[in-house]
DNA sequence: GCGTTATTTTATCATTCGATATATTTTAGA
DNA sequence: TCTAAAATATATCGAATGATAAAATAACGC
């Protein structure tokens, strides 16, 4: 079976010529996703990567030269994986208000945070070593989403059904009350000795991220908006 | 359980004899708070912890045998330092309601995330690689204020003055909120220019804690009407 | 003073790390 | 087919890691 109608030839950067070596490339970074989101960037070592991808380690630093390289292409992988449920979802929801849009997303983000604890927990651990690549990453894959929502938290600003402030303070607030109880997991079960990622839990936390951010006014408006337009 | 890390050895890291001892400690422990801040816990060595700390590094594996028992003695340091800031402001508290309890504690911690974000850095480090022995520090240090604050939490929600629901989750979300855009710092730097720890950003993110966990009603009482029994 | 213990230094270990050199196998294209 | 390149395997490197051994120094009780 001749697979060539997947073969874009304008390949700039890499471009594996042998559908084996594509195969290769994905085990080797969705074993790097495993091992980087369990044990962070540092504590990550190729070798273990590579036993789990069952390939042999020089193999993994011929596909990605350095770790960092692999680190950018599993921290790529990740983010596009949100994007991949993020997109068609939030284009789904043209015409509504810019707050709904808002509160739907990010609802969806905290079931995101629970099933996939793994970006978030990358971006703060690249945030803390500090080492890998991060600013190709960031520009490329988050900046284009963080860019939409801050437009959709002025948008809902202007139309009074959001507080004011800065929306980069609001959008880090709404991804923190997302994510923090689940990328403290471990402090959560010690604490409390359940699991945040139980469906109720999640459930409960989207909800509340609901309430915190997009309060229903329950007598009347209470929030009017003051110019309309 | 085992929380007997020091009991094993009393004699080694409980009370040393002599006072030059206790200083190589304390240099120590700050070397390594720093360095285990900023490169998190598996790409802090022992060797530039001790380079820091100007002492040679099989000092550093007298006075801390292991390197997780070194971790144990910086996340100690780091949580009692934020709870000598923390005790005597919530005593002095007393006397008001729950609810304005909480708002000036979290709108404290705002602060001190913001000077001092080893402390969140170093609890999701330790929650991602899970290695050091985070269940001791988190029984003897953390447990204490969460409780106490979990249960102000709960008297404000009996109060009306906060939001039903989870009180593990609303503590875990004013936990976010006050944290995350700090411990995420790299992340809004390259996307924003603005480093979050300014003056004005800190009092903003406090400023807005406060507007989304405690609302001040606007005309009238906005969440009153909750039947109260 | 002396002896004992606590602390610090010097030298070094075994292991693991990321990475390289190179040989061998596999594939694509002629 | 034949061949050059791509992909994989084998063996190993130097550097850095956490940890030890043992000698040397400092402090304290007597």
């Amino acid at each position: 079976m001749s697979a060539d109608a997947s073969s874009g030839s304008t390949s700039r950067t890499r471009e594996p010529r042998q559908q084996r070596s594509r195969e290769t490339q994905e085990r080797i970074v969705a074993a790097a996703s495993c091992i980087f989101a369990e044990q962070g960037y540092r504590g990550a070592s190729t070798h273990e990567i590579a036993a789990r991808a069952e390939v042999a380690q020089p193999l993994l630093m011929y596909h990605f030269p350095t770790k960092a390289d692999l680190w950018v292409a599993v921290a790529q992988d990740t983010i596009d994986a949100f994007l991949e449920r993020f997109h068609p979802r939030f284009e789904a929801l043209e015409g509504l208000d810019p707050a709904s849009k808002l509160r739907i997303v990010f609802q969806d983000y905290v079931r995101f945070a629970a099933e996939q604890p793994e970006l978030h927990k990358l971006m703060v651990d690249a945030s803390v070593c500090g080492e890998p690549d991060l600013a190709g990453v960031v520009e490329t894959r988050l900046r284009p989403v963080f860019e939409l929502l801050c437009g959709e938290i002025e948008a809902a600003q202007k139309a009074g059904t959001m507080l004011p402030g800065d929306p980069v303070l609001l959008y880090y607030s709404l991804v923190g009350v997302a994510a923090t109880v689940f990328s403290l997991r471990r402090e959560v079960e010690l604490l409390t000795g359940r699991d945040p990622r139980e469906p109720e839990t999640v459930e409960a936390q989207a909800s509340l991220l609901a309430q915190l951010f997009f309060p229903v006014p329950r007598a009347g408006r209470q929030r009017e908006q003051k110019n309309d337009d």
